[in-house]
DNA sequence: CGAGATTTTGAGAGCCTTCAAAGGCGGTGG
DNA sequence: CCACCGCCTTTGAAGGCTCTCAAAATCTCG
């Protein structure tokens, strides 16, 4: 997004110093649990989930490589939400105190954490809206739309193909529905012509449609930064 | 929350120098502008909207004296969000060029900035959970509380008796649900003997039982903020 | 006092859920 | 290599929560 001087890049490499790795279905961080560790996704999907006294789940959010997670660290003493890893993946944990160095020595990137944050409340309203207003076919075509359209920020090769890397019950915990009604929505998508399915992996066939249906903004296009400070 | 050094003081009564006032209803934003001012709301009640292709409205967030509003002005050339008066009001607009010199100048007030996200960030995720997951009396009675808590935050003196200031087509298009469905929802939980109401003020009369059936959480308590940088 | 906005109430319809069970797929151990 | 097992997907039927449509009652403001 922004060229980055040599002592931004240094002070986001003491970030990553250490690294942790994560098997599949791990839990980084529980929902109430204290906390005192901020973390980057190096590698694989995560998620951000919380659960309801009935004991339903509602995600919040998927999380990908050179995501900054569990930011919510710097104002809870007790996690608000819960982290899960959905494939194998490799974090890297730094304290509190190394975001405090990092904001003071560098305004900069400061601002650039700011940035991402809006980011990211821009697909938490995206989500909400879709949740208040939208039908359930909806939301599941902006599921699809969103995964794959984070998948190919990380990996330009990937076409109209990919791997959504999602059981029905995890979109449907996403999208507020049950699994059941999940899966009748992907067969009638695909019915419909917009999607094809195999084995996991699903391709665009119309995503002219599915976009239409869905309600789509790709809130990471669009962006303006010319108002950054300089960089140190 | 925090005691701000002489310089720090300074520089925010620099972002409130000039004023504007808004009537009732007013736009201060509409989706889809172009943008570059950013505001601090001074006084009244304002509310972030989106509006959908079919014309259903879905309310992200209301506004309280304090707020930083339109902060996505930062990132976004067109504005994703509408921004709307819900009583007369006042707003303090500065340019994006303030911010970055305020997050070079004062590390610290950058670190709060950052705070004030992560409280805002979970709000939302709160709404976007009720969205998803619990009923429709479990939404209603979660914007009472909700409104409570932050009319409480702004007059102490105000006690278990609050105006709402909101019609129930404005806590249906928060919720998600129809003005028609809110009004009963409204009346059953004041058959259910939880609150009373007279004249668009609300009594709390059980609140535990409407915290219980709300799921709520004050996500303005239990804030540790130790790690934040010094003042300068 | 009149007009428009808001609240209230009723009836019927539809979207999505719940409950239940069968089919498919990958992985593991013998 | 195969049988078994658990998880995931798929399908059907019935019910309920919430919506839509409609209209009356009440409130607010000029």
């Amino acid at each position: 997004m922004v060229a980055l001087t040599p002592g931004e890049q240094a002070a986001l490499e003491q970030l990553e110093e250490r690294e942790r790795p994560l098997r599949r279905g791990a839990t980084l961080q529980r929902e109430n649990d204290r906390c005192s560790e901020l973390f980057i996704l190096r590698k694989g999907m995560m998620m951000s989930s919380v659960l309801l006294d009935d004991g339903s789940r509602q995600i919040l959010r998927f999380l990908f490589p050179g995501d900054m997670i569990a930011v919510s660290t710097l104002v809870y003493r007790e996690a608000p939400e819960t982290l899960t890893a959905l494939t194998d993946a490799m974090v890297s944990p730094f304290e509190r105190s190394a975001m405090s160095r990092l904001v003071s020595d560098h305004p900069r990137l400061a601002a650039l954490i700011l940035v991402h944050n809006q980011i990211e409340r821009a697909a938490l309203t995206d989500r909400l809206a879709a949740l208040g207003r939208t039908s359930a076919k909806a939301r599941v075509a902006a599921i699809l739309l969103e995964m794959r359209s984070r998948i190919r920020m990380l990996d330009k090769g990937s076409g109209k193909t990919f791997t959504l890397g999602l059981t029905q019950e995890e979109i449907g915990d996403a999208t507020g529905l049950t699994a059941v009604h999940v899966n009748r929505m992907l067969r009638q998508i695909e019915e419909e012509g917009m999607i094809a399915r195999e084995g996991g992996r699903v391709t665009l066939t119309n995503e002219r449609a599915l976009a239409k249906a869905a309600n789509f903004v790709d809130r990471y296009a669009g962006l303006d930064l010319g108002w950054l400070p300089e960089g140190r």
